[in-house]
DNA sequence: ACGACTTTGTGCCTGCGTTCACAAGCGGCT
DNA sequence: AGCCGCTTGTGAACGCAGGCACAAAGTCGT
């Protein structure tokens, strides 16, 4: 048993409840829990249950038709009444005594996602990091097609990648809207993200997920995620560096080893 | 105010506090030299501090000298108070009345992300993305270098991809001891990222950067941030499901009609 | 040299998210 | 059918992170 521990650590930008919207009354209180409704859902268990979902797809096709909230959080890496938890956030669909039903669950998570619709998902800037994304395998299967991809060089106009032919980011906008793409990729330098974005935006694009290292401007109504590998760089860099802090400061201080056993604690 | 917004949600894992380590007896273990050591930086606050040091590199390179909470802030998409009390965690380095002296800042972050030591890196899975990874000028221009890149396929053996010749995963560990790599990147098919993440933690790497989606077992003493393309799409299309939903329920806001259910949201 | 202005650093408060612990509920066994 | 044991669902407590607002501190102008 290896360390099912913690997991990756990854205390990213704000909290911030789904709830939330401009600064309107809310009162939160409304009625719509009729039967959907992803009332007040919180941001983190948003991205728990993307993770559930891929580990029952997995379960589901080796055949295991029902699960325990124990078993589910052990694969899933994370505690068992966060689990349930979070799944409680989106219906009671589990079964007192035996645990929760596979394709229940998958359903049920994949209508929370509004995974149901199709999200057609254009990428911008051919370079290798965009190649690689116009590639990846784990977006077409995952109900996300690539409908479109831009960039600005020439050389790439027509091409065809991973089966889509590269058109110039002028017209961003018109086949965005012609194609009806909701989520946009950036994969541009950072110098031209921005007025990617813009275009983006303008195409009636909804989400946008950044790769390029810089802080985009949005309208309220545009949701961004931001994707900077130098950063995940640098926060691994922090807990080497706190790790090479605290180990030497437990030789000082009591002499144990850091490095082996999990009785770390002792006392 | 076109919108500075608040920019991307990440509420991805976990919250925890740098201090913590194993999720066993909460007693014992809070007191001891971990406390004084790791000055308990929120691990939100270290990737923002990724952020800060970006933004102030660009401003330094624009001959910036000095830069106030508030400029920086707004530079980074922060609040001005969160930024200070970031800023805080590390020292206080600024000039009531002046602002911070970037030279100094920048130093002064560089220094609590440990990035005065050279961390080198090691690219697992040369695919699409392995390439774009290797390829990726941000991880050396920031103090990153690559240092070896691994592969299965025999047909990559030797062949230099961004300068470096792709060796065999067999021998991961060896090569990892002997140019002391300390962060590994998976980007491997999900069936083998275990199995090449067992070889690095052999080869001393301390940290991991992974790509594949799947929930990595290691050691407590190893550390796992995790970059889920796919689940970064699933959270955006939750976003835009929410959106239309609440455009619907627009219609229908305000009856303010408790009515039936009274719903759970309150507590 | 002194006062007014600017900006930092931080104590306090609020609120979200995680964890604990247990009652309710359901299936299986006798 | 009724009891027993297992697992869910959730109320409550806790802890961390974010935001406000202000006192401390230093600078600039006169």
């Amino acid at each position: 048993m290896a360390a099912q521990r913690d997991q990756g650590h990854n205390g990213d930008q704000p909290p911030a409840t789904v709830a939330d919207a401009p600064a309107r009354e809310v009162t939160a209180r409304d009625v719509p829990a009729a039967r959907e409704r992803a009332r007040a859902i919180p941001e983190a268990a948003v991205a728990r249950l993307a993770v559930y979902l891929r580990v029952l797809s997995a379960m589901g096709e080796d055949g295991v038709t029902t699960i325990s909230s124990e078993e589910l959080a052990a694969a899933a890496g994370v505690n068992s009444a966060k689990l349930r938890k979070d799944l409680s956030y989106i219906g009671s669909y589990g079964t007192r005594g035996v645990g929760y039903d596979v394709d229940v669950l998958i359903s049920e998570i994949e209508r929370i996602l509004g995974l149901t619709r199709k999200h057609s998902v254009a990428v911008v800037g051919i370079g290798n990091l965009g190649h690689a994304l116009a590639n990846y395998g784990g977006f077409p299967s995952r109900g996300f097609p690539v409908a479109a991809l831009f960039d600005v060089d020439s050389d790439l106009m027509g091409v065809p990648v991973g089966g889509i032919p590269v058109e110039h980011i002028e017209d961003i906008e018109s086949i965005c809207r012609e194609r009806e793409v909701t989520i946009g990729v950036i994969a541009t330098p950072p110098s031209v993200a921005q007025d990617v974005c813009d275009r983006l935006v303008s195409g009636g694009v909804q989400c946008i997920l950044n790769f390029a290292p810089v802080v985009l401007g949005v309208p309220d109504h545009v949701e961004v995620r931001k994707v900077d590998l130098a950063v995940e760089m640098q926060i691994l860099s922090f807990h080497v560096a706190r790790r090479a802090d605290e180990a030497q400061a437990e030789v000082t201080v009591d002499g144990t080893r850091p490095g082996v056993g999990e009785a770390v604690v002792g006392r």
